[in-house]
DNA sequence: TGGTTCTGTCCATAATATGGACGAGAACGC
DNA sequence: GCGTTCTCGTCCATATTATGGACAGAACCA
C-alpha cells in the first residue's frame, strides 16, 4: 500500500515540516533540516521558501531560522477540538498525577516521533519539567518513546530506529543503544531511563495500546533521580500500569 | 516576491488542505475539491491519497469524503498556544458580549478564506449559532468576509473576490454581488448582511487593522433580524468600532 | 590572510508529476 | 432488464517540473 508515488516533492515537503515541528517555537536552522532529511540544500531552500510563501512556515527575523506557521494551526481547526485519546486519559492522568506527585506526561507516536499532547505537574516540590506540551523528539531517545517502540512488533521499531539514525546524534544516543533500551524494555513491561534527557532525572513509561494491539500512547512519569529507588519505582509502575489499561478500555470502547 | 517556482505540486497540495479545512470535520467529496481547485481529478486523487499515507488528510469510512486529519493538530502544537490577536481580544470579546447580548465571532483572514476563531454566547435567550470556531468560507460571502475585503485596497480585494468565484456558486452568491456589499461597506464604516447565511438572520461585522494598515480581523454580531433594527444597528455598531479600536491598539503596543 | 561555518541562486538535466482516456461501481428512472 | 448520470480510481506516454552540482556571498574565528 504504501508506495503510492507521484508525489516526491509533496512528500518531501511534509518531511521537512516535521522537522521544523521538532524545533518549536525556536524553529531550526536551514543546514539542520538538510542534514536530518538527507535532501540536498537547494530543494530544503525551496520547499521551505515556497512554504513561507504559502504561510506554512515562518522565518524568525533574528535568527533566520525555520519554524511552523501561522496557517497550521488554522488548518487544524478543522478537527474537532479535544481528541479521543485526550478525553479518555483524562481522568487516569488526574487520578495518577495525584497519587504519585511527580509530574505526568502523555505522549502519542506520530509517524517516527513522539509527541507530548498532556502533561500534569504534580504536589512534590520539585518537579521535572523540562518536556511541554507540543515537545517532538525522534522515537527512541525518550522513555516514552522506548515503551512505544518495546510495544510494537520488533520488525516495525527496528525500522523507525534505523530511519532515525541521523536524528541521534544531536541527543548523544546511537542505534545500538536504543535497540538494547528496547529490548530491556520489554523484558520489564515498561519504559526506563536512568539518565533522563536533563541530567539527574529518570522517566518511566506504560505503553497505551490500541484495541488492535497498536502502541498509541505511552504515560510517563518523570523525577529526580533520588525520588524514584527500586521501592518506588514498583509503586509507580502499578499505578502507571493500572491507569494505562483503564486507558484502553476507554479508548476501545 | 510572490512568483518562487519549483514546487508546483506542493502549492497545489497545500490549494488541496485549504479546501478541505472548509470541510470541517465532514469533510468533502473528491468532486468538490476538483471543482473549487481547478486541478484534474487525476491529480487531486493522487495529492490526497499521497496525503492520507503521510496522515495529513483522513477519509471518512461511511461517507468516502476527505477531511483534514490527525497530524495537522500535531504539527500545529509546534506553535506557542493562544495566538496574540485571541490574547487581544479576549477582554473586548467579553465586554462587548456583555453589553450586546448576542453571539459575537471573531473572524480573521487566512489567504483567500475568513476563519472564525472566537465565540461568544450572549445571554439573550435567542442565539444565531450556525458558526463555529473553525469555520472556514471563502472571503465575501459572510459580513466578517465583506469587511475584512472593504478594509483593504481595492484591487486587492477584487483579485480576492475574483479567485473565490467558483466558490460562490455553493453560497448563492457571485463576483458582482459581492463587489457590491464591499462598495457599501466602505461608505458605512463596516460590514452589513440584511441576509445572514442563515434564514432569518442578520450580521454586522467590524474590521480589525494591524498596525501596518491591513486588515488582520474581523468582530462580527450576528442576530435574529427583528432584534437589529436601524436604532439598535447603530448601538451595535458603536460598540464594535469602540472595541475593534481597542483591539488594534493591544496588537500595535 | 585563509579556513570555517552558514544561506542563497543558477540552470542544464533527468526524473517527476501530469492529465487524457478508460473502466468500475452506485443511484436513479423507466 | 438497460440506459443515463453521477461518483471515484488507475494507467502510462508525455513534457513539464523539480532536482542538485556548482558557484557565490556573508559572517565569524584564528
Amino acid at each position: 500500500m504504501e508506495p503510492r508515488q507521484g508525489a516526491q516533492a509533496i512528500r518531501r515537503a511534509l518531511a521537512v515540516l516535521r522537522i521544523l515541528a521538532a524545533g518549536r517555537e525556536d524553529g531550526v536552522p536551514l543546514a539542520e533540516v538538510v542534514r536530518t532529511t538527507g535532501l540536498t540544500r537547494p530543494t530544503v531552500h525551496r520547499i521551505v521558501h515556497v512554504l513561507i510563501e504559502e504561510g506554512i512556515v515562518e522565518r524568525h527575523e533574528r535568527t533566520g531560522r525555520y519554524a511552523i506557521g501561522n496557517q497550521v494551526p488554522e488548518l487544524a481547526l478543522a478537527r474537532p477540538r479535544p481528541s479521543r485519546l485526550l478525553v479518555a486519559a483524562n481522568p487516569s492522568l488526574r487520578r495518577a498525577s495525584a497519587e504519585i506527585g511527580d509530574t505526568l506526561f502523555l505522549t502519542v507516536r506520530t509517524g517516527n516521533d513522539t509527541l507530548c499532547v498532556d502533561r500534569r505537574i504534580g504536589v512534590y516540590p520539585i518537579q521535572v519539567l523540562s518536556i511541554e506540551v507540543g515537545a517532538r523528539r525522534p522515537l527512541g531517545v525518550s522513555s516514552a518513546g522506548v515503551a512505544i517502540l518495546a510495544a510494537m512488533p520488533a520488525q516495525d521499531a527496528r525500522k523507525i530506529v534505523a530511519a532515525n539514525e541521523k536524528r541521534f546524534e544531536s541527543y548523544r544516543t546511537d542505534v545500538a543503544t536504543v535497540m538494547g533500551e528496547i529490548t530491556a524494555a520489554r523484558r520489564l513491561g515498561y519504559g526506563m531511563r536512568e539518565i533522563g534527557l536533563v541530567q539527574g532525572t529518570k522517566s518511566i513509561s506504560t505503553w497505551i495500546k490500541t484495541p488492535d494491539g497498536r502502541p498509541a500512547a505511552a504515560m510517563t512519569v518523570s523525577a529526580v533521580r533520588t525520588r524514584l529507588g527500586p521501592r518506588r519505582e514498583q509503586e509507580v509502575v502499578e499505578i502507571l500500569l493500572r491507569e494505562a489499561r483503564i486507558i484502553e478500555q476507554a479508548i476501545g470502547g
